[in-house]
DNA sequence: CTCGGCACGTA
DNA sequence: CGTACGTGCCGAGC
């Protein structure tokens, strides 16, 4: 039988301590001594111990004094700062910290740690060991193959990357082995290296990928002309030499002590010393085996922490007292510092009677907190719940019956803040509180009168109180679950797409700085401006005018016809963006599974919807020529599928039913084209003769009324006269006069009250409708006829999502995960073999989960990614 | 480095 | 002078 290779890992130790150093904050002993970059070598020690849990460690590091590279160009690494006393100070701690862990070190005069990394990495390749290299930065990113991996920290500290030859190949586009030819071109401003004057990384990328290697790209220099070509002949040498610095060496003089390497061989008491004697004590229940953490060291650790009065040490808490039916407030104490994502320090609780405990989460007290959470008559109040489920780790430990939400209860009553629970401290109770618990004990009494006062005096069974407690708390858990989850992005399709556009906007670049007589800066606005009304003097009769001075927005360029420099400045505009945006943004935000976990914010739209960030998952394109390439790439799990919902138009349904205008809801009952009959209706002709063109232009006029557009958006959005569009929007409100008398009640009633509500309560003011200022009254109305609307239909969205929660956990357990939501859309990753009894299943959930006066029509539909769906 | 403005992606 | 969002880039100001 063949074994598993056994795991090396390979610590580049000054990378990490060089990155642990600049992304932390300092952080000092009780005696003042800087450690932060200790912490964070300990903090990359013991995560790495834990995520790949290897057999052997080996660490490398730089010695003072030049080495080999300064002999073969003076400037190497020249103009790097002394590193500050506080790091130096830290470096012999770390060692002493490696050494303490058993750890074997490998130094050698004249080489880097990097050498010595990549001598080592090669020995124990041949041994038949799998080699993961650990670093901060990607110098190494050149060792990388089959057998060698490297994970590192990208932008932020905490977020981490394993790159494996496949990663490699999806970032730069080329292979592993090749960076050095990178190296020899492009250089590397961060050690000095010169690489080919004026060549930049989308230069040597492509030449690379044409070329292989430096040598070829000089056996082939008649393929070049002008600056590039006098560039690569005055810098060939330094061209070579470049590359030679980049490389590292992997036959270094040392050798690689196979039973020095084992983990298991160290000194347990040693490390536990180590640990203390730095005050690391969250660290010392993550040393492998047993370990015993003295009683007044937790009691000092917790006491030190905070002054809080009636402090206790949670587990005391929880054994002595019962809080059974009591209500708790909670508030996580999470440490951003952390190199592996935001993890649990603390919880802190504040009790009914305004006693105060503080719980740091280890392995003893995580038991008693789950024994605190099965209690399902405890109430706990949170200030965003989402989050701390996250950091918790566990959405079933804290979701029972009593959960309240600040953040949620804030976004309901339409409390503006900054964000924070102090700035909601300050804005609802006008003071702060000693310890987060209590402040969050004192919001959720203050917000839980608000919530019912709102809604007294009305449908019970239809407010704000009704949407917080049966919609958006119940819904946390639902997006959780899809954030955790997150969905596949192949980076390779990404990465091959990105390449080619890089191509073609070169030629569009290139085109236009024809057209224009000189190169600029294309996505300058400004700079744009100036090449096109004052170089090329093309009259600004029509075009509009902005605060920075002459429009070039898309619209505008679109009334530039006859000059080809507009077209091309469109197409360059829209591919940079898909490139900037989409292609090389979006791979950026991947975990190590290659999965993007959008975060949904719940409290941000003014009408209830969901917003997405980071990324953004909710504007991926969907029209343009690189649309369905694009969604191609977001794929399913091997061995899931997709299945996608969507309901079909359901604003326009939600306004036939609101208006419960005639030929509206009739239209829709009878499941006519609602966009045809409008088109019949306005141009008065028979549905059956209805053309392309006038359909298109019912569909601009449908969407334009809800969003109370007037005769002039209307004429530039169908591309009509102001005339022409005025008389539509007399027929159309003749024909659909429910609709007109449902917009004029619906403003009356928002003038009168100052806001618009859903039909379930959901409640948004809209001030500006009072207000004197026309145009800022004009602008109220709209908001207010719109927010009925999309507000429904989030409402009725998220009750969707909330309903097939339910359908989830019929199927077993891994088998269904809702991923994704765009507002009226629905994706989930189904196990292949049920895909098909769940698509049914989902598609009749969805259409009645909610009823209205005319029917909610849902598609289904299944593939293997977005783009199939 | 931060921030407003512009431009543009989605429903 | 159509609603609701988020992000990338530029360029001015700190």
């Amino acid at each position: 039988m063949k074994n598993k290779p056994k795991t090396v890992i390979l610590l580049d130790g000054n990378a990490i301590l060089h990155r642990a150093y600049h992304g932390l904050p300092p952080l000092t002993t009780k005696t003042g001594e800087t450690v932060h970059a200790v912490y964070g070598f300990a903090l990359t020690l013991f995560s790495v111990i834990e995520k790949f849990n290897p057999e052997n460690i080996i660490a490398t590091f730089d010695l003072p004094g030049g080495t080999f590279r300064d002999e073969l160009y003076e400037e190497y690494k020249s103009h790097r700062e002394a590193a500050p006393d506080d790091l130096y100070s830290q470096i012999p701690i770390i060692k002493e910290m490696v050494e303490a862990f058993g750890i074997p070190i490998y130094e050698k005069e004249g080489f880097e740690a990097d050498d010595l990394v990549g001598t080592l990495s090669v020995q124990a390749k041949s041994k038949g060991y799998d080699v993961i290299i650990v670093t901060g930065d990607t110098d190494t990113l050149q060792l990388v193959d089959e057998q060698v991996k490297v994970f590192t920290m990208r932008k932020s500290i905490k977020d981490t990357v394993l790159y494996g030859p496949a990663e490699v190949e999806a970032k730069y586009g080329f292979l592993p082995s090749q960076l050095i030819e990178y190296k020899g071109l492009a250089g590397d401003s961060s050690d000095n290296i010169p690489g080919v004057k004026g060549v930049g990384a989308k230069t040597a990328t492509a030449m690379i990928q044409k070329y292989g290697n430096i040598e070829s790209i000089y056996s082939h220099l008649g393929d070049f002309k002008g600056k590039l070509l006098e560039n690569l002949e005055r810098d060939k040498e330094q061209a070579f030499l470049s590359r030679i610095l980049g490389t590292i060496k992997t036959d270094v003089d040392i050798k690689l002590d196979e039973e020095a390497m084992k983990i298991h061989d160290y000194d347990r008491p040693r490390a536990e010393t180590f640990l203390r004697e730095y005050e690391f004590y969250s660290l010392l229940k993550r040393l492998p085996g047993e370990i015993a953490i003295s009683h007044e060291e937790e009691v000092k650790k917790v006491t030190k922490k905070r002054k809080v009065k009636n402090i206790k040490t949670a587990d005391e808490a929880l054994i002595l007292e019962d809080f059974s039916g009591t209500k708790i407030a909670c508030e996580i104490e999470t440490s951003e510092d952390s190199l592996f994502g935001p993890s649990l320090v603390a919880l802190e609780m504040c009790t009914e009677k305004k006693e105060v405990y503080r719980i740091e989460i280890n392995t003893e007290t995580k038991s008693s907190l789950q024994k605190f959470f099965a209690d399902t008559t405890i109430q706990t109040g949170w200030y965003d719940l989402k989050r701390a489920l996250h950091a918790l780790g566990k959405e079933e430990i804290v979701i029972t019956n009593g959960v309240f939400d600040i953040t949620l209860a804030l976004y309901m009553v339409e409390v503006s803040t900054d964000g924070t629970l102090v700035g909601a401290g300050e804005a609802v109770l006008h003071e702060t509180k000693e310890s987060k618990s209590e402040l969050v004990a004192e919001l959720w009494k203050n917000l839980e009168s608000k919530l019912d006062e709102v809604s007294s005096n009305q449908d019970k069974t239809k407010s704000i109180r009704t949407v917080f407690d049966g919609i958006e708390m119940p819904l946390i858990k639902v997006l959780y679950v899809m954030e955790k989850r997150g969905i596949i992005l192949n980076q390779k399709s990404f990465a091959s797409m990105s390449a080619r556009l890089s191509t073609a906007l070169e030629d569009l670049a290139k085109q236009i700085y024809m057209l224009a007589g000189k190169e600029f800066n294309i996505n300058s606005p400004k700079q744009l401006a100036e090449v096109l009304f004052v170089d090329l003097k093309i009259p600004t009769d029509f075009i509009k005018k902005n605060k920075t001075g002459i429009s070039t927005a898309s619209s505008e360029l679109q009334k530039l016809g006859e000059y080809p420099i507009a077209a091309k400045i469109e197409s360059y505009r829209e591919l940079f963006k898909l490139k900037s945006t989409y292609l090389d943004a979006l791979p950026t935000l991947t975990d190590s599974d290659s999965r993007l976990h959008t975060t949904y914010q719940q409290t941000i739209a003014a009408t209830g919807r969901l917003s997405s960030i980071n990324p953004n998952l909710q504007n991926i394109p969907a029209r343009s020529e690189w649309s369905e390439e694009i969604r191609r790439a977001f794929e399913a799990t091997p061995g899931y599928t997709l299945v996608g919902a969507d309901y079909s138009q359901i604003e326009l349904r939600i306004m036939a039913h609101l208006s419960q205008d005639k030929a509206l809801l009739e239209s829709y009952r009878k499941n006519e084209d609602v966009h045809t009959i409008t088109a019949a209706t306005v141009y008065k002709v028979a549905p059956e003769e209805v053309t392309y063109d006038m359909r298109r232009q019912a569909k601009v006029f449908n969407f334009g009324i809800m969003y109370g557009m007037g005769a002039f958006g209307l004429a530039a959005a169908a591309s009509i006269t102001q005339a022409e569009a005025k008389e539509f929007i007399d027929t159309y409100f003749k024909t659909f006069s429910g609709v007109r008398t449902y917009i004029d009640q619906a403003l009356k009633t928002a003038k009168e009250t100052g806001y618009v509500e859903t039909e379930l309560g959901r409640r948004r003011h809209v001030p500006e409708i009072q207000s004197s200022n026309n145009q800022v009254m004009k602008a109220g109305e709209r908001m207010a006829v719109n927010m009925p609307i999309q507000g429904l239909e989030a409402d009725i969205v998220k009750l969707a999502m909330l309903k097939t929660m339910d359908l989830v956990e019929e199927f077993p357990e891994g088998e269904v995960y809702p991923v994704l939501q765009v507002h009226d859309e629905l994706i989930f990753e189904v196990k292949e073999e049920k895909a098909e009894v769940f698509a049914s299943r989902l598609k009749e959930v969805l259409e009645s989960v909610y009823t209205i006066s005319v029917p909610l029509t849902v598609e289904v539909s299944i593939g293997k990614n977005w783009g199939e769906i």
